[in-house]
DNA sequence: GCCAACGTTGGC
DNA sequence: GCCAACGTTGGC
């Protein structure tokens, strides 16, 4: 079992999209990202726990729990050329951007800012807080993970 | 809206 | 294969 975080803007896709959304599921499309590609074609697994993170929010948090679906499988909207992820050399045959598909799982009481994660020792090295983290799909320790829903309150 | 920190592109 | 220029991300 893996941990992850993903990231999302919350007027593109919230987590409130996310649960009002057809089996409270969706495909976790237009990365395009070599670094968040190879996580999200070779490692992230049916089962792993997911944290959502809502970017360019008011303030910036983390929002609630998602859970991994579906494994890694060709991004069709950077083939169609009407998507604004539509990549010209991806094809087919060599697909180049992947996605999983992500189900809701629970939103948080109260979401945790970035003020509230950085004075926890635990999450020091925890990628998002590191400065100029710009991945938009990132690993996550067991020991962060549980170090985050300590915090919610569970 | 600013800008630091990246990642990507392309000329050489 | 280097690296300057450029585009993007995302906190502030």
């Amino acid at each position: 079992m893996n941990y992850w975080l993903v990231k999302s803007e919350p007027e593109s896709f919230s987590i409130d999209d996310l649960k009002k959304a057809p089996k409270k599921t969706t495909f976790w499309n237009g990365v395009r990202n070599y670094q968040a590609r190879n996580m999200l074609r070779d490692e992230m697994k049916v089962g792993d726990e997911v944290l959502y993170y809502h970017s360019n929010a008011e303030p910036p948090c983390i929002v609630g729990l998602a859970k991994v679906v579906k494994e890694g499988y060709p991004d069709p909207t950077a083939v169609d050329p009407k998507s604004e992820y539509f990549d010209e050399k991806a094809t087919k045959d060599n697909p180049r951007w992947f996605m999983v598909d992500l189900q809701f799982v629970r939103k948080f009481d109260k979401p945790l800012t970035l003020d509230d994660l950085r004075p926890i020792k635990a999450l020091a090295k925890m990628e998002l807080l590191r400065k100029g983290s710009r991945l938009s799909v990132q690993p996550v320790t067991k020991a962060e993970f549980e170090a985050v829903l300590k915090l919610v309150g569970d």
